[in-house]
DNA sequence: CTGACGTATCGGAACGGGAACGTATCGATG
DNA sequence: CATCGATACGTTCCCGTTCCGATACGTCAG
């Protein structure tokens, strides 16, 4: 169970025979993400990325035979916790890091999960991508800020606003576009935290 | 600048050389925004629509221009305030039957605004009908209960939590299907203002 | 080590198939 | 006699496939 020249032969023993470096698999990764923010899931065709990574459609269906498993494996690729290693021993401070991280997703992230939010209830496949991506990991992340909150005892453990805290979070992040019409940058997030989220917690 | 029987000359002046009753285009606008909310925008076809009120494509163009046109007629038609005439005396009490009233919601008009998230961004007209139909109306009444309540005394008018209160409850109630794979029923939701709402407002 | 050769992959382009928009025709009907 | 429903049509668009010449990689003889 230690494959090691087995499942990654291409750096090392070489040879290889596709020629498309993982660079290169990246940069059509980005394209087809960065398409579906613009124009939605539907509206993006695999000639439209082709055409602006300057490849040929044959290419693209020579590594994924569809084009929800091409953007599925785009967003496997684009996994990425960014409340990740948020740990400074005060639960308060830790929610408006996370905010101010939250933030900087905001225009990208935001929008492609806006632009994926229904195309994913017909592929499953694409669904646990999506998830597995974007949603979980970061929730995750966020849970274990409030168990070490917890932990430390700044909260109580059945503190009844705990388990609301990812999905505020979430949803002022993805809802702020709709409601006052423009995303929610780090700015506003952590005013938020700082209005909402901690005096809900008890943390003054 | 005050036309009244020139813009609605349907329902009283009556005859109207087209023999479609109101009721009969409250169908097409129902099958419409229906199959919106099981396919998506994109995938929703005049032919379906046609189809499933047994009626011709012909019919449909002769109303509607185009499809866009036509979704967002039948947004208009959909106009309904549901956080309207809520008014207990009590700011809390309001809150909780504004957050009991958007779990009926849910469902439905969740999914809409969903499947019709990212393709309004491509319409201006679709843009501006989805906003006075579903988003405007019902954050403007969630403002009044508001302001009532300031007028109260109940909060302080410059209360830093009051401002986010709109957006935390639109936000959960459109992203706990993402975030705990469920919709956000009437229970979820007076279960979160009284844990996160009303105690970062000071209203214990 | 070098240089030539075979071959697999690449890019380009064209193709078949299907779906949906929007138009047009036509008979039926009230 | 205008509008309805049905149907067929032209057009466009895109998926996914296929073919072809060009290219560059890997290999091996010298």
């Amino acid at each position: 169970m230690t494959p090691q020249a087995a499942d990654r032969p291409d750096t090392v023993v070489a040879s290889r025979r596709s020629k498309i470096t993982p660079e290169r698999e990246q940069e059509f990764f980005d394209a087809v993400l960065e398409q579906i923010r613009e124009c939605g899931y539907d509206a993006v065709t695999m000639e439209g990325v082709a055409a602006s990574t300057r490849c040929s459609k044959s290419t693209l269906y020579r590594q994924w035979k569809t084009k929800p498993q091409f953007v599925a494996a785009a967003l496997r690729s684009h996994r990425r916790v960014r409340f990740a290693g948020i740990d400074t021993g005060s639960l308060a401070e830790d929610l408006r890091q996370a905010a101010r991280a939250a933030g900087e997703w905001s225009g990208k992230d935001t929008r492609l999960l806006q632009a994926l939010g229904h195309a994913v209830m017909q592929d499953a496949e694409l669904q646990q991508a999506l998830r597995e991506a974007l949603v979980e990991p970061e929730i995750a992340a966020l849970r274990q800020i409030l168990e070490r909150g917890v932990a430390r005892g700044e909260v109580a453990a059945d503190h009844p606003a705990l388990e609301y805290v990812p999905a505020q979070m979430f949803g002022v992040l993805r809802v702020r576009p709709v409601v006052e019409g423009e995303y929610a940058d780090a700015d506003y997030l952590v005013r938020f935290v700082e209005a909402a989220v901690l005096p809900a917690l008890g943390l003054t």
